[in-house]
DNA sequence: TTGTAGGCGTTATCAC
DNA sequence: GTGATAACGCCTACAA
């Protein structure tokens, strides 16, 4: 049996105040007397008062939901876990929550959340190059922040891992190691259409060219690792070994060729996946922190800012990448 | 500049009815005539109208959202994800979007989604035994479908791969593929205590006491994987290898030992992860298909039915393993 | 078959 | 410092 849950005119009436009166207390919009504040406070307390979500949004035309558009998750995809989790603690702690808008729903599904009032602003995540679902948000004009920088967004914030930094820093490292050669896998060269892994190849680039050392793309074609495994060293070379995507599949295989023990040949650095779920033993290889928890805090704070600050517009935000060591 | 969205009057002006029949073709809950149903729709068309979520949740106490209980996802948790993507889509299709709720948010935040009527309904994954977030859900009396069978629930409705079928099919796969031996890994012994990992074992011990096959457990702790997956087989013997969880720990470990070779004296069979991103090689390994999609959409497929069907009560759905062979 | 009107529980503008 | 009161946009009896 459900009972009605109690609205805030029968807080008034126990608190002997008007129904108003305990509006203001709870929006603090309206200087409030001590002693009436907590005869209020008392009722809503005893009665386990919690105002009406939709009668607030019909009013105050704000839902307090934040609209997240998942991509579509091929397979496991924990990476995509991870923000999640993350946006939708920090958003709690400002007092929003989080709708899922599946990647699925496409352009239609962001006009209707926004047209229906459910969100008050969206975080977007994994946008195409000339995505269909940008146009509805920026239409709608809503505030926005995406996670993952877009060529061109004037109009919305944005959060992404400095990944022209990436680049830089994973040459750095390898000098340091006193590598000759840097191999990147994770199909770097064949995905430079995406803005990201382009940021990131320049960042090589740029250090690369300044430090004089050479860089190998697509040296480990994930399907034809098992294969090339043993081959990526050179004898009387140390060689850095980087990538960010298929990091499983290929230290799977260098395992697999016994590739993996020499490391006065071979200098291993990784970026992106978790890999204590992978093996214990590659606890101890240096990892780049792609930083996605950070990265989803300052989403939702970005977006907070926007929605509270007036007169709040867009930014920029790049998150610098950081060592990790085992 | 955010125009204001058209309301129900306006495409009641446009259409040249009154308010309430617009509503009533939207809602269907009275006979509309061919002639004014058309001349609605066509400026419902025109205008982009949707209806006002606030005002509609205000006055039909239904929101129209289902509060999805998410598990703190520890590190990456592709597993989630899937169950996540699966809800939303599945909900989407019934009309409903999902919010989440964290489990961090605890008793507290379920009290809250429930009492501000955010949330019409719950679905639950990963409930623990006594789960302090369980009271307050009972108590609203909303309904809800947990994913993962506890204990005892009369209350809400269970949907959950059946387990203990699972324990007999993997005993029953091992007997086909001559093996004398079974050796479960992912620390099933020690978790006894979960309620999953407690009747899979039933399921094995039932099905191997049966069919007369030795059956050990904990064969392989996760942690000293690497040093023992040599000594896994025994000569002259096949052995079945099993697990669910810590599958990509265990093979990167075999990977490593050169123990994945001789299938003469080893036969494979997973569940619970995908594989292919550990290696393409994995493929042909025969795998339990745990069926994650399909009890998502039971999920919320049994959810709907308790909102929608007139005295439907809780129910327990078994969801049956499959074989997926390579 | 359609229109009129009351109210869901808030917020916020008036008054006092 | 506090109390009435008018919307917010929709659903649904009750009339016609």
């Amino acid at each position: 049996m459900r009972k009605k849950a109690p609205t805030s005119q029968d807080v008034a009436r126990l608190a002997g105040v008007s129904q108003s009166t305990v509006s203001y207390v709870l929006t603090g919009s309206r200087p409030i007397s001590e002693a009436t504040r907590a005869r209020v406070e008392d009722a809503i307390e005893k009665l386990g008062y919690h105002p009406n979500s939709g009668a607030r949004t019909l009013r105050s035309q704000r839902s307090g939901v934040i609209g997240l558009m998942v991509p579509e998750a091929e397979s496991d995809d924990g990476v995509l876990m991870v923000f999640i989790g993350a946006i939708a603690r920090e958003a709690r702690r400002y007092g929003y929550d989080i709708l899922l808008v599946t990647a699925q729903e496409g352009a239609q599904g962001i006009r209707r959340v926004v047209r229906t009032g459910v969100c008050e602003a969206l975080i977007l995540m994994e946008l195409g190059r000339h995505d269909e679902r940008v146009a509805p948000v920026i239409e709608s004009g809503l505030p926005f922040v995406t996670i993952g920088k877009p060529d061109e967004f004037p109009q919305g914030s944005v959060v992404d891992l400095d990944f022209e930094m990436l680049g830089g820093m994973i040459v750095e490292r390898a000098v340091e190691e006193q590598c000759d050669r840097l191999l990147l896998f994770g199909e770097p060269g064949r995905k430079r259409s995406r803005n990201d892994v382009a940021r990131f190849l320049a960042g090589v680039e740029d250090a690369a060219s300044e430090e004089g050392l050479e860089v190998v793309l697509d040296a480990v074609p994930l399907a034809d690792v098992p294969d090339q495994a043993l081959r990526l060293t050179l004898p009387n070379q140390r060689t850095a070994l980087f990538g960010i995507t298929g990091v499983r599949q290929v230290l799977f295989a260098m395992a697999a060729t016994g590739a993996l023990v020499d490391d006065t040949r071979l200098f291993i650095a990784l970026s992106g996946e978790d890999l204590v779920d992978v093996s214990p033993l590659l606890a101890s290889v240096p990892q780049l922190d792609p930083r996605r928890i950070e990265i989803s805090e300052l989403a939702v704070q970005e977006l907070v800012r926007l929605l509270q600050v007036e007169g709040a517009g867009p930014r920029v935000t790049l998150v610098e990448p950081r060592w990790l060591e085992g």
